[in-house]
DNA sequence: CGCACCTTTACGCAACCTTTACACTGGCCT
DNA sequence: AGGCCAGTGTAAAGGTTGCGTAAAGGTGCG
């Protein structure tokens, strides 16, 4: 029982697949374009295969697969009506894991997301996310954990998944509320001060470990985790 | 006298090979989906060959074979009614060791088993299973047994195959939903303690046999084997 | 029936998350 | 400049929940 999202602007399509891939037991999900194709993948909800159109209003796949890969490493299997291979290599280079031209009939859909599934149990769920290095610190998804100039500092998974998620989007100024869906899985209340305390533990942690001050506060817009080399 | 394992949903055909093969000396045990087969392929019980069907309700035959090298060695034939090459070299990819597409006659079949077993009598017991040490630990396939600093530690089935994946991981966290499908081959359900009683146990016969504590708790995420060289 | 094993139940604990409370900070207004 | 106050830092208390494990119950097998 395989959770699906399928991003695509032709109703007529996805509807089509809805009913195809359902009646094969999967679980579907439809995004009508990128934008919001791009908000339900990275959301807490999870999937285990991405159908990704290339041709979309507001945001294209390519532009979709970018964004996703940022923090994510959901499968994405593109969906193309051009049979040309500037599009497929594209797509492929920006982390695609498999490429389908359309007209395509059903069958090989479901043989293709069968397979996507299969190579997938393979890897331990830990494994399948991204890991990054900023400056001292390093996430190493497989066993969450952080390590500063090598040395693992433990982390609860919430302050794992926060400091991730500063990581990722370390530059840019993530504001309370975004911190709030992403790591909570939940919108900020008023008086809500969760994210202001596993923040500070986070910082605690850090500090007790010896590393730097990343993490900077900006004041009423949100907080940043700054890369000292840039 | 051989003892053959057919993992297939066909009925018609199992019930065919089993009075063939029957009559030719060997002993059978059929499964009629890929659950089952994997259940009894991972049991105690000694296969000499399996017959595995790749299309299967539940489990297909590449999820099976996949599965089961994560434990056993024990030689497989894939049977499969495509007879495209994609099948072929994924099965042989993970692990088959001989592949029959449908339809096949009798006899054919007859002398691939035969092959298969004349095979296996070249190879010592012991050796036909994959052996992985981690720090004081050492698991004995052969034997369904783990060795702590060279003394044997006795598991049951469920016992050792939950130490062997934690260990085939080690170093990276698996989930409980991980565990429960590869280990009790079952969804993990709501209020479902099984996993959290197999690892009290085993963490038991580890600490009474002088063992440390490698098997570490995420809670909220599930457990690693850390290996204390690393 | 007895045995070995797996699963369920039950309870206690500890880790974790959230809330509360209070001190502090920096911008804005007068 | 000084006062005000929303926004922030963090210690500590409170509440929730996942986990560890003993013990009871169930199941299959010889």
């Amino acid at each position: 029982m395989h959770a699906v999202l399928i991003i695509d602007d032709d109703n007529e399509l996805t509807q089509l697949l809805d009913q195809y891939l359902s009646s094969q037991g999967y679980h579907i999900t439809v995004a009508n374009d990128g934008e919001e194709g791009l908000r339900l993948a990275t959301s807490q909800r999870h999937f285990d295969v991405i159908l990704l159109d290339v041709m979309m209003p507001k945001l294209d796949g390519f532009e979709v697969l970018k964004q996703l890969r940022r923090t994510h490493l959901t499968p994405v299997l593109m969906l193309t009506a051009r049979g040309d291979d500037y599009d497929r290599i594209l797509g492929l280079e920006l982390g695609a894991d498999d490429y389908l031209p359309k007209p395509f009939n059903h069958r090989e859909l479901s043989a293709r997301i069968k397979a996507i599934c299969r190579r997938l149990a393979d890897i331990p769920q830990a494994r399948r996310q991204q890991a990054i290095t900023v400056g001292d610190l390093a996430v190493n998804p497989a066993r969450q954990t952080v390590t500063i100039r090598g040395e693992e500092v433990s982390m609860t998974a919430t302050e794992y998944a926060l400091l991730h998620l500063l990581m990722v989007n370390h530059g840019a100024v993530l504001s309370k509320e975004e911190i709030s869906m992403q790591v909570l899985g939940r919108p900020l209340q008023a008086f809500d001060r969760s994210i202001d305390m596993h923040l500070s533990n986070v910082r605690k942690k850090l500090d007790a470990n010896g590393s730097e001050q990343v993490i900077k506060t900006l004041r009423g817009s949100g907080y940043m985790l700054v890369d000292p080399a840039s």
